[in-house]
DNA sequence: ACCTGGCCGTGACAAATGTCCCGGGTGCCT
DNA sequence: AGGCACCCGGGACATTTGTCACGGCCAGGT
């Protein structure tokens, strides 16, 4: 039996997936969470074999979570599965120890193979979004530039910026005029959403 | 044997779905569409009772296609399940005709049980969210400010605001700032924020 | 020891944005 | 006929935003 845990936000789709994923007659769900913050906890306690993991969660990402598995977890694989399949959300998923990434088109029926398939012990992502990721590039974003990009997102002014990373306005303009420049757009809310389709943010 | 027509764009959910509500012994999935502008097309092949609608779709909204189900197959009751328990949203949907909404949270032994309910004639809406919906009132915006805000997502400048409704630069920036205003905001991108999370848009 | 790159800041400037006036036109309701 | 709301535009103005040039600090690599 393969021991699973389920880590999705929307209730809906977390209960069908637990659903479909308990019928298979080799798989069984042992765990099931929806926010990212209680992954680690839950995979201590039911030992899963194979952690079944949105990125998009409340509370932690599910790429921070994947990381904090490698460490504190080390037996369970991890399978990332998502909406966006955007190249930087594959890349990080890598370097976080991931040993598969799925997007949520698709069947569903590759599902329950895929998770056979990372115990074991291959890797499965979509060939289109490899090439993707490795023809994208990596983040060519500096840590401040992101943060800088990820508090503007909503409509935050310069000095509500300035604020909340305890910067100065001055300084806030330049990683924001930085990060446009690099983005290859016009202006922060092109940048931002440029940033976030890469998967950078 | 109740016939349901399943609109959902995520392949993965959409499944899910199909097999979940095809399990029940009194539901048959008769169709399944991932696209808004199929919906009509599909249901007049398919003559469904009950359409179980997504809002976010491509090609068409959901709420519009809800519409149109009412004037072109009129015996077909319309289910809203939606990511977004917006109050706006609910408000247009129960203006296009819908016998009712629900949000993708909350437990998937809802969802057969909900479509047997409209079945039978009676309005099934979450408690809190109607009266979320009652007490955030109408719509303020008017149809330019809303179609500007729309425009005005994803970066772009006034400029092309102006040429994408065939408007001058001075009118858009006033349907802007009346838009501001009404949505008791700072700028553009607080506005699109704010009239996003109340369904506007 | 030097260079590079990220980090943080200032000042000045041009461009974009938001606000407040104003005008005219239409259609709808009373 | 008047009132009202929406549509469309112009002009002037203050504010915000984006760009550029220029400093200094610190860590890492050669």
């Amino acid at each position: 039996m393969i021991r699973l845990l389920l880590a999705e936000d929307q209730g809906m789709m977390r209960g069908a997936l637990a659903l479909l994923l308990g019928m298979e007659h080799d798989i069984e769900v042992v765990a099931q969470v929806g926010r990212g913050d209680e992954i680690v906890d839950a995979a201590l306690v039911a030992r899963p074999d194979v952690a079944l993991l949105d990125i998009e969660l409340p509370g932690r990402s599910g790429l921070d979570a994947a990381a904090d598995l490698r460490d504190e977890v080390p037996d369970c694989r991890v399978l990332i599965l998502t909406t966006f399949g955007r190249p930087g959300y594959l890349r990080r998923a890598m370097e976080a120890g991931a040993a598969g990434f799925l997007v949520k088109d698709g069947p569903v029926e590759d599902l329950a193979e895929a998770v056979r398939q990372v115990l074991r012990g291959e890797t499965v992502i979509d060939p289109a979004l490899a090439a993707a990721a490795l023809s994208a590039g990596p983040n060519p974003l500096t840590g401040r530039e992101r943060d800088a990009l990820a508090a503007s997102v909503d409509g935050a002014t310069i000095a509500d910026i300035a604020a909340s990373l305890h910067l100065s306005e001055s300084t806030v303009r330049n990683y924001l005029s930085s990060a446009i420049g690099k983005t290859g757009t016009r202006n922060r809310m092109e940048a931002v959403r440029a940033a976030r389709q890469q998967g950078w943010l």
